[in-house]
DNA sequence: ATATAAAATTAGTCAAGGCTAATTTTATAT
DNA sequence: ATATAAAATTAGCCTTGACTAATTTTATAT
């Protein structure tokens, strides 16, 4: 089994993969968890001797078969935390990613099947993020975001990419949540920000980066 | 915050010390823990640094009001988490001990209260023991043991003391649960061997050991 | 092609929390 | 009172997973 630092980084390489199909550098896992560079090399030996991860100069880390799984099963296991935090504990949107963060960890054979059961077999999480299933599979990821849509359209948000609470805690203030409908009215050349209806309410203005971070349906 | 090690000593002492009366030494701790004396003695130096026991070479160690406060909130969590797993998850009695030696690690302000509530305020755990309430108070323990009663005696099982899978599932064969109704028929003078009927069932004799293991109401 | 900058790696350090082995202190039995 | 046993403590070592500082490798721009 692994240690939870192990699972971190697991984690945090699996994010990196599906995020963009960019090579995975030990300055960019640095990065996403705040460590130093040294720290992610000796980590990227330990995986390696684990034979979760290889780990080549040219192409980068890439995970085995088998830190494909372990790490699906993290993170299957986080997002279903999410779901029951959410759902049943009442948390907020963004109160709930930290404490999955710890639980995520909490290592039992039949823990995550249980909780999936109990709490409905969810598809998505409260970020909209689809939610690994027992055997590995999971629905699609929507990769289109709100910035790259054309003036005019009428999406639907599916998820967000960010979840810091920064971001969620602006969207809880502007009313949006999975599921809400926006109108994208005009992109603003010099800055790309985004005029936007939501819900047919009145327009609103936001960022280039605030629209990256929304993903959508149509 | 206590490190995850820490919570469990800290755990260790506030268990030994309402258990009985006894000194709580190095050695007791060690043998809970399944630890190395000299370990403990690190860590009781730690522990006392943050003034959350006290270590009198006379007295053996103490827990001071915050460490008893801290103690107190991590075996609240312990047993709520126990309810959730039984309950909500549909884990066997013997299993949910375990998991929740882990669960009661995430530290999130409002966790434990969230959970009581979605449980319902429960105030025993899956073994019969009381769980602690948000403000640190919690119902009387139960103390006469199967053991303790006079021949003839009908009583009822309020707690189990040893929480191990081999007492558990011993029980589980028997049939007993909490709740579950014993008469007392006899007590065997040569060993303490107990001669036992189960809820108005036939007789079975059980051992002494067993007997000072059952916690009981009447 | 070379200078410079960035990225990766190595070497050495640290704290936490274990361990064993050796020693000192305390308790117990004669 | 003394010998012996048990308990407590100290000293030194180990692993994990961080860090900083120094060095080497790789990429980039002139
Ligand atoms: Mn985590
Ligand atoms: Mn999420
Ligand atoms: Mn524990
Ligand atoms: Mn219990």
């Amino acid at each position: 089994m692994h240690t939870l630092s192990e699972e971190n980084y697991l984690k945090c390489i699996y994010r990196l993969w599906q995020d963009r199909g960019q090579k995975i550098t030990p300055t960019a896992i640095a990065e996403w968890l705040g460590n130093n560079p040294a720290s992610v090399v000796d980590m990227i030996r330990k995986l390696t001797d684990k034979q979760l991860i290889i780990y080549d100069k040219k192409k980068g880390v890439e995970l085995t078969p088998q830190g494909q799984k372990d790490a699906t099963l993290i993170v299957r296991r986080h997002r279903l935390w999410e779901v029951f935090l959410l759902e049943k504990l009442g948390y907020d949107w963004d109160e709930i990613h930290d404490i999955a963060e710890d639980l995520e960890h909490i290592k039992d054979g039949t823990l995550a099947d249980r909780l999936d059961k109990f709490l409905g077999f969810p598809e998505y999480d409260p970020h909209g993020d689809p939610i690994p299933r027992a055997n590995g599979k999971m629905a699609k990821r929507h990769s289109t975001t709100l910035a790259d849509v054309k003036h005019g359209t009428l999406c639907r948000v599916a998820a967000v990419k960010d979840t810091t609470s920064a971001f969620l805690q602006y969207l809880q203030k502007l009313d949006i949540n999975i599921g809400t409908k926006i109108q994208l009215i005009e992109k603003i050349q010099f800055d790309g920000s985004l005029v936007i209806s939501i819900a047919g309410g009145e327009r609103t203005t936001v960022s280039q980066k605030f629209g990256e971070n929304i993903l959508i349906d149509m």
